[in-house]
DNA sequence: ATCTGTGAACCGGTTCACAGCC
DNA sequence: GGCTGTGAACCGGTTCACAGAT
């Protein structure tokens, strides 16, 4: 397959979400037109990014919803379930743990780990917090490929490397610190305060909008 | 000023946080090349990020750390102090309003607003959680532009349009919702869920990396 | 007539390369 | 010699426009 933007992909997570609102109103059939309105692009775009993958439409007619669903799912991977686990019991790390979103998009936290002892044993939702001894075993004994990193800036390298030794392969980085990953491991960061210098900023320069 | 791109202004925040430690070790000077080093881009890329906003360095000597970091700061309204208000105490706006990173920055919540009048009054850290009908006086009153939407995608369009009516010029949002903002608003979302699907896709497709 | 799929044109962000200053 | 500042070249994502299918 061809590269593919991250643009690309985020906007077919997007149009995912518009589609199964769709299919909940039992509408059957949408056009590029108006899957772009829902996502805030163009014709063009939709087609072009669903183009990339295959040809779903029928011409003249649109796209039929549940296939263009069910074809999306496939495509970001979204027809198998997918454990996580979260590694760092703070704040962050349990809003996660909590977050019930989750589970209806194919995800389901199979573990949270804390290095406090004080923290390890105690529950959250279903789950019990378990400690970092228990990581290595864990990954491999349920295959886990999806790990979140949220635990304080100078203890994510060394968690990074240990975890990717034991089979993790995604990684979603909450510390605001920079991290090395082995070949083979994809890594995304969320950085709360840098999204917010992005909006000091836009309000400082009276920027109206921000290329996307 | 030339329009400047939003990678621009991530990038932007990223070298404020190396620059930060480089002073913190009282380092004085550093080059392009190694802010490059440090926040995984490359030494032209840091140049040109720069000279959009003046000449800060030395030619043949590199930047003064202290005076870059006053420049970014500058450059991204860091030099003001930012009032910003949480609105949903759920999961993620606790986790948020308890989160002490944002003071660090500049970034001070002056208050966490909750539509459940069982959760009104209850104290968050140093907050009393508000109830919404205080929204409108409190943004007017602390002169508040920055908010936080941390509330059920039903109800956030109409509580955006609520605040940016009493003034807000920005807003952070995690509900997985499109949202309709008016002219001279910034909208930034943030979106756990297609974070997730970008890195299931990157599993299901091996690809290695993802463009940013 | 309508709407998709896609090569071509366009546009803007990144990289290159070098002139200019320390 | 070392390093910045910046126009020019490059590259890749977006938009255009039209052929092709229903």
């Amino acid at each position: 397959m061809k590269h593919i933007a991250e643009s690309t992909v985020r906007r077919l997570s997007l149009y995912l979400r518009f589609l199964e609102e769709c299919d909940a109103r039992a509408q059957t059939t949408i056009s590029s037109g108006e899957l772009a309105r829902l996502g805030g692009t163009t014709a063009a775009q939709v087609r072009k990014d669903l183009s990339s993958f295959g040809s779903f439409g029928k011409r003249g007619l649109g796209y039929h919803v549940s296939d263009l669903i069910r074809a999306i799912r496939e495509i970001l991977g979204l027809d198998k379930s997918w454990p996580l686990i979260i590694i760092g019991a703070g704040k962050i790390g349990t809003a996660l743990a909590l977050y019930r979103g989750f589970s209806s998009r194919g995800f389901a936290v199979v573990g949270v780990y804390d290095r406090d002892p004080a923290r390890v044993g105690q529950r959250l939702d279903g789950l019990t917090i378990r400690s970092l001894d228990e990581l290595e075993r864990d990954i491999v004994r349920l295959k886990v490929k999806i790990a979140v990193l949220s635990v304080p800036g100078d203890a994510t390298q060394a968690l990074l490397d240990r975890v990717t030794k034991a089979g993790i392969r995604a990684i979603l980085n909450f510390a605001p610190v920079p991290l090395r990953v082995p070949q083979g491991v994809t890594l995304r960061a969320v950085n709360m305060a840098t999204e917010l210098e992005i909006l000091t900023f836009a309000l400082t320069n009276r920027v109206e909008s921000v290329t996307r």
